[in-house]
DNA sequence: GATTCATATCAACACGCGTTGATATAAATG
DNA sequence: CATTTATATCAACGCGTGTTGATATGAATC
């Protein structure tokens, strides 16, 4: 020990501003969006990023990790969902079906993290725990529950079906529903999702 | 040429009763219908048959062949929501709500090959397909379709959404919607449904 | 019994995957 | 300059996969 010091005397060369794990992380994003945690292999992200394989290894330690890291949903789009119970009831439901549109379909940053979350959700037993957790109780979020009700078994219906009409538009495809401009499904879903949750 | 006879005449073995390709099937059903495309293995569905894995390949000719043959949708299924349509207008929402509740959840023969299409649908073109012509235009055949109205975007949304509930129950696994009585799942939904179907 | 076809078994192939280790360059310190 | 640490590159391992070919057994026909 030559320089005794305190616990913590950094040497040598300092961590760079890590911008390659940035873009790692931001090629692995759209992959993981796109094509899903088993349809994403670390070398089709490493050659997206234009990077070593064995680097993407180095930051992230596995390929769950890697994934664990996209799919970290942002405090944006969370924050999206904590207010919707805040403002007249009796546009609730047109407020929440237009949370998830703009969630789901927004900027990259935000709608990529959550499109993974979805796609991983059948493959990765952690992307289904986290978005179980979100459909069941993110709604519920701003909400005083009182017990006895079944505002928890609506308020997951709701985000169930909701999450559903973005597969439907986003992941299977439906001609019908990708067409439809996002103020129809607003006009349409609205008075259905608040007879659900204001019974 | 020995025998000219006709442009047919089977000599040697007979095909027998094909048991085990039965048997196969029916193994590859469930693993589909519970692990998905990419978590089922031909040498897994092998080992559930207790069949060598050349056997496998020998009858079905590739695993997607498999697959086909697995998510083929019984006609039961497809006649549940044929009639949908044929009865009283006020209780169409509770029919819906049903039929998609028993397809989903009710004997194995039928609902396996559901969720093997639902879960394939992830990952694998066909099945992606094939969901989508179900959710697009399985609501409608019992139904007169006049132009210009947007009664194909309804009973498309209609169909998106309660896919997604079955997501929620089976996949997903939220604890609140697996944990729901049909019955109840028919109180809530029904008329949210029927009032999207007809508005 | 010889032939012909259906059925079953075994071993292997080629491929892509996640992952690891050895090692080189680069930058900040003593 | 020497050392320490961060960053980058290369080559390979072990594994499981879908798929294939050679070959054996079994049953129906001539």
């Amino acid at each position: 020990m030559r320089k005794e010091s305190n616990t913590t005397t950094r040497r040598g060369r300092r961590p760079g501003p890590n911008s390659t794990r940035q873009v790692v992380l931001e090629a692995a994003r759209a992959r993981f969006a796109k094509h899903g945690f088993v349809g994403t292999t670390i070398r089709l992200v490493a050659a997206d990023a234009g990077v070593d394989v064995a680097q993407v290894m180095q930051f992230f330690r596995s390929k769950d990790a890697l994934f664990a890291a996209v799919m970290a949903i942002p405090e944006s789009a969370l924050e999206r969902f904590d207010s919707l119970y805040e403002g007249p009831d009796e546009h609730l439901g047109e407020r929440v079906v237009r949370a998830f549109l703009t969630a789901w379909e927004g900027v990259a940053e935000e709608s990529e993290p959550l499109m993974a979350t979805l796609r991983g959700a059948f493959v990765n037993d952690q992307a289904r725990e986290q978005l179980s957790d979100f459909i069941q109780s993110r709604l519920l979020a701003g909400t005083s529950e009182c017990p006895g009700s079944d505002a928890r078994l609506r308020a997951g219906l709701v985000s169930s079906m909701l999450v559903g009409m973005v597969i439907g538009r986003r992941v299977i495809g439906v001609p019908t529903i990708v067409a439809a401009e996002p103020e129809e499904l607003v006009r349409i879903l609205a008075p259905a999702i608040q007879q659900i949750l204001v019974p």
